[in-house]
DNA sequence: CTGAAAGCGCTTACAG
DNA sequence: CTGAAAGCGCTTACAG
């Protein structure tokens, strides 16, 4: 490795010179500088980053966490746009991007293991089911600065970026009510596998039917199943039967659970839009040559992933400043999957 | 941050002794040994990695190198496969990833950084379209050891794992012939976009077309686009009023263009497969909630990734290690996409 | 304008 | 078994 010693030889100066010009320091002669820049680019030196990351600290990483696995399709999605918006901010800030997986089934990997070895100076978390509190601690201790994407950590020591998932499950209801729908049913996600996300979306939705006044009961068209194909097919065939009337649109919560529930409500007999209406989240299942473009709400991913880097690198330069919440608004996708329903009768005078 | 100094002072012995404690070395006393254990876990201490990185040279990284952007949808598939494997090898290995995009359209961005700056042991490189001189030099001026996935470099010096895509050409058209198939098309990709991949999974279809027996002059069945939709779709309508007789099958070299060539076929009132048999390359397609199951090739990623890295671990352990070159085959996978073209004309007595 | 000194956190010989 | 010394490559005061 060619070093600052061996520049310095070279060019008849000491080190510290030559330290001074790839600092472009005011303080050294212009011939000077001259005669250690040409054996810099002779020798291509460039300094290492070890010996600086001792010196200041600093290290111009950052880590990207994250549980969502690279092999699983729908989620890999999220994971990519956000980090697109992560990078984005690195490049300006010229900073690179640790990646970081935390298993989430392979638990004995420690995963903080690089913030430890403080390889980084920052830590961005997506995807992570609840923020841990273990997590949090290390975070404080090593006084590491982080932000969360798609989570409201309660500590409010903690930053985090996210999107109005009430106002857009309240939203999409209205969006849907607008067509003519009055028996909307909600594909969600038990509560104990992600986070107060879902559950938002879920509460937006009743809301709206409240106050756009249904006076149906929406428990009874709510189904909540799991990241499984085969078990949301199950839990839709089995609520459409307890369902009367027929609810003639399905908002879903993730766009990662339209392909299933479609299928099932097309082995019902069912046709998408003709007979009931599909509405999904997230934005990314028209990037997937589905075969039906669906109506759905898109998220801002890059948006967050930028925002979460410009907050953490202030973080990072300035530690201690107060922590960041934001909450990104989503908006709503009109597609080929919503479209009004077959028998309006006469809703339509209601007033938007 | 917690140092080897503050545990020494706490457990009252000397750093060194404490960095023994830490490397798991045999000459400390029991009691010491346990005494500074003790301490460390109070403090939570954890060795910070500039310090050793300076020391060893090494600094348990590796760099992801690739051009292929976050939301490119379809090339995104083939790189998060590729890393999953890379990912489980690093795990293995108690290394991280650091990822580095080297924008293809940015050029302006130093995508060496990094690795000038020695923050990682060696490279992996994804999907690069060739692998650029100017690289290879730096490489070796540097002596950064560096492993090529889906590429062929010429250079003796460089490592590399690649797909058998002759083979796979070959195998596809062989597949596709033996169900009775004679008037086979072949999309592709023109050589300027791409490396000898795509051009050897061409050679693959001619040479299986002259083998078989093919009268034909396979020239006029061979379409080049790039990855563009709409330029796909409009050379696939141009070929096909040329392509007398019309072809009962496509062989697309890669996933990617599959959506859009099924376009052009039905726009062209050619339904899949009844009409025409469609075949893809890659494996990723079906993942993709596409409207058909496509016959496809499946390319082993995440073996390339593991591999990839496996190899670049032992140059990193053993610099100056003779470079490896792994091809791995492409099983072909049969899908609804394709069948038997509707007229058949007594080919199948064609002995397999 | 330039260099000698000290130090960042660690490890690797070398003494004792 | 334990510690003092030197050094990895760099930067930051401090002298001159």
């Amino acid at each position: 490795m060619v070093t600052q010693k061996d520049v310095a030889g070279k060019a008849g100066v000491s080190f510290i010179t030559v330290s001074r010009v790839i600092n472009g320091e005011h303080n050294v002669k212009e011939t000077t500088r001259i005669k250690v820049q040409k054996v810099i680019d002779e020798l291509g030196y460039c300094p290492g980053f070890a010996g600086k990351a001792l010196n200041s600290g600093k290290c111009n990483t950052i880590a990207v966490l994250t549980p969502i696995p690279f092999d699983e399709d729908m989620r890999m999605f999220y994971l990519m746009r956000v980090l697109s918006g992560i990078e984005k901010s690195c490049r300006e800030h010229d900073t690179d991007i640790l990646f970081c997986l935390s298993p989430e089934k392979k638990k004995e990997y420690d995963y903080l293991r690089p913030y430890r070895q403080r390889k980084v100076d920052g830590i961005i978390c997506i995807g992570l089911k609840d923020f841990p509190d273990i997590l949090l601690k290390e975070l404080m201790l090593r006084k590491l600065p982080c932000v969360v994407i798609g989570d409201r950590p309660q500590d409010k020591a903690v930053s985090w970026v996210d999107t109005d998932n009430y106002a857009a499950g309240y939203n999409t209801v209205r969006e849907i009510w607008k067509r003519g729908h009055r028996f909307i049913a909600f594909l969600g996600i038990p509560s104990s596998l992600y986070n107060a996300n879902v559950t938002d979306r879920e509460n937006g939705f009743r809301q709206a039917l409240r106050t756009l006044g249904s006076s149906e009961n929406p428990d009874e068209y709510i189904i909540r199943a799991d990241y499984e194909p085969a078990h949301i097919k199950r839990l839709i065939a089995e609520a459409l039967k307890k369902m009367i009337p027929l609810p003639t649109a399905l908002f879903c919560s993730t766009d990662s659970a339209v392909p299933a529930a479609v299928e099932a409500l097309e082995a019902a007999g069912l046709r998408v839009p003709e007979d009931i209406s599909v509405v999904g989240f997230d934005g990314f299942i028209n990037k997937m040559y589905y075969k039906l473009n669906i109506a759905t709400n898109l998220q801002p991913l890059p948006e967050m992933g930028y925002r979460a880097a410009e907050i953490l690198f202030e973080h990072i330069e300035n530690y201690g400043t107060p922590s960041v919440r934001e909450i990104l608004q989503v908006p709503f996708m009109a597609g080929a999957s919503l479209a009004a329903p077959k028998s309006t009768s006469g809703y339509y005078t209601h007033d938007f």
